[in-house]
RNA sequence: GGUAGCGUGGCCGAGUGGCUAGGCAGAGGUCUGCAAAACCUCGUACAGCGGUUCGAAUCCGCUCGCUACCUCCA
């Protein structure tokens, strides 16, 4: 009754009903971040829109193998021959070895993830842990001649592939179109085409990110470890491979150069792409130097924040918008952000309270609606995982549910089997697909404080029956009330 | 320059031929000791111009404005 889920495909350029290669089993690749700086406002975007994937597929009953990677090699700075790897780049400044940098990052790119309660992927490979794949790789594609080495490097020969394949058919661009653009300054490239993209790089004498190879000491190219690493974990297709839409040009449409040279498919058969979060409408990124990290959003300290953002607000925020299109950064849209997740978390909590009576009169009606005010939550998220169209689905519901809260609507008037299904669906939408859990906000510290005074109150008028049950609500959390000399405090159980 | 896309009410943001998206903010009301929450009602939103159509925010054309990719990027 759920129907059936469509994702847009990026390949295709429309939206196509999902069907697996190897039901129940589902692939799913996802271009993770390089860990050479915080993750920032837009990293989250990605993270959670296919997070929610991940879990909606396991929702519907699918056995998902989530591999998303950490890269920790290979990007370079510019495409100029003197490049740089970032994390080479970042250690030598910092005065770290590489992996120390790569192994902070990745740690505090977890503990953000974590806070924004992603769930961790199946499989977590890096780039540096996986050099012999994409040395294999580089062998396969020369070997098939569409790769050629020259003075210790090995570039992947654009023109060549194009012959038999079309270089361009994920992003739509044409090589005669991409050759008529072609910047004209480096004049001194080893490479036959500017097109062709560096499969294996030699290591200068300086360069401290380096491993042996066929062909030089050095490292593999910026596209090649997700070839390699997708190929190694979900073989070499599989269903859905997912990523910014920032990636979608060079690195996904290299990718399928690269698997295409290799083994023959296009790598995946849904390609996704998420957009992008933009600030001031201009998209929030490193070389524009306008992200807001998520630490700082969720601490506030960023000249750009009037406050402090949860780490659910943030979350809410996110999937309060589809995931194909541009969302804009304003502290605006966070506090009412803040507003709709409380507001949906507070039904949850209803729901979590509201105990069905015995069953009355049965208005027909009324539980039709609720079924479908129900099955409109589903709508949305088959619809291209439409999260916002299921959010206000939610809240329609939600309706419903605080006026049965509040009587307006007798409980016993809906049927036991539909406020069962009502209560199992909002709950688990809310909680296990959008990911969306309860922040407690209470400080309990000054919550025992208001009870303590409540004890000192009945003290003081020598309540002490009242007295006696206040002791007792507290040894039930676990904690003694002490009553001293000085003053009276409390303690934990011992 | 090439390619892709966007422009929705005070703000954010769905929708893609006819049927209330939703949230936040605002106005009025119900409930209430007060308040809050909750619920109900309200604002005549679709960049501009022209066209197709019985009917367009939704399709087509033009104009204006904005963005992304074409270098690393979630």
């Amino acid at each position: 009754m759920q129907s059936t889920l469509s994702l847009y495909n990026t390949l295709t350029r429309k939206k196509e009903v999902f069907q697996p290669l190897h039901a129940p089993f589902v692939g799913m690749y996802v271009c993770g971040p390089t860990v050479y700086g915080e993750a920032h406002l837009g990293h989250s975007r990605s993270a959670i829109t296919f997070d929610v994937l991940f879990r909606y597929l396991q929702f519907l009953g699918y056995k998902v193998r989530y591999v998303r990677n950490i890269t920790d090699v290979g990007h370079l700075e510019n495409d100029a021959d003197e490049g740089e790897d970032k994390i080479a780049q970042k250690a030598r400044t910092a005065q770290l070895e590489p992996m120390e940098v790569v192994q902070h990052f990745t740690n505090r790119y977890h503990e953000d993830l974590k806070a924004l309660n992603v769930l961790p992927p199946s499989i977590e490979p890096r780039a540096s842990g996986h050099i012999i794949e994409q040395i294999e790789l580089i062998k396969e594609i020369i070997a098939n001649g569409l790769a050629y080495e020259i003075n210790g490097s090995v570039y992947f020969d654009v023109p060549a592939y194009n012959q038999g394949q079309r270089y361009g058919k994920l992003s739509g661009r044409v090589i005669e179109d991409l050759l008529a653009n072609t910047r004209e300054l480096e004049g001194q490239s080893e490479k036959r085409s500017p097109l062709d993209f560096a499969l294996w790089k030699k290591a200068s004498d300086t360069h401290i990110m380096r491993w042996p190879s066929p062909w030089s000491d050095g490292f593999p190219g910026w596209h090649l470890e997700c070839s390699a690493m997708s190929r190694k974990y979900l073989g070499p297709e599989f269903d859905i491979h997912g990523g910014g839409l920032d990636l979608l040009f060079p690195h996904h449409e290299c990718e399928i150069a690269q698997s295409q040279a290799s083994c023959h498919t296009d790598t995946a058969k849904y390609w996704v792409h998420n957009n992008m979060i933009t600030i001031n409408g201009q998209k929030m990124g490193k070389s524009l130097n306008n992200f807001i990290t998520l630490s700082e959003l969720f601490n506030g300290k960023h000249e750009l924040l009037q406050q402090a953002y949860t780490p659910m607000t943030v979350r809410f925020f996110i999937l309060q918008a589809h995931y194909r299109s541009t969302l804009d950064f304003s502290n605006e849209a966070l506090q009412a952000a803040r507003k709709g997740y409380i507001k949906l978390i507070n039904g949850l909590n209803i729901l979590d309270k509201l105990n069905y009576p015995t069953e009355t009169a049965v208005d027909a009606s009324q539980d039709a609606e609720l079924l479908k005010l129900t099955q409109d939550c589903f709508n949305g998220l088959n619809d291209d995982l439409n999260t916002a169209r299921t959010i206000a689905s939610l809240f329609n519901l939600l309706k419903k549910i605080n006026s049965i809260h509040t009587g307006a609507i007798l409980l016993g008037s809906i049927s036991a089997e539909t406020f069962a299904y009502v209560k199992k669906t909002y709950i688990a939408l809310v909680t296990d697909v959008l990911g969306l859990l309860e922040e407690k906000p209470v400080d309990t510290n000054d919550l025992l404080e208001v009870l303590l005074g409540f004890y000192k109150e009945a003290k003081a008028t020598k309540d002490y029956a009242r007295v006696d049950q206040i002791r007792a609500e507290f040894k039930k959390q676990r904690i003694v009330i002490k009553d001293m000399k000085n003053g009276i405090d409390w303690a934990y159980e011992e």
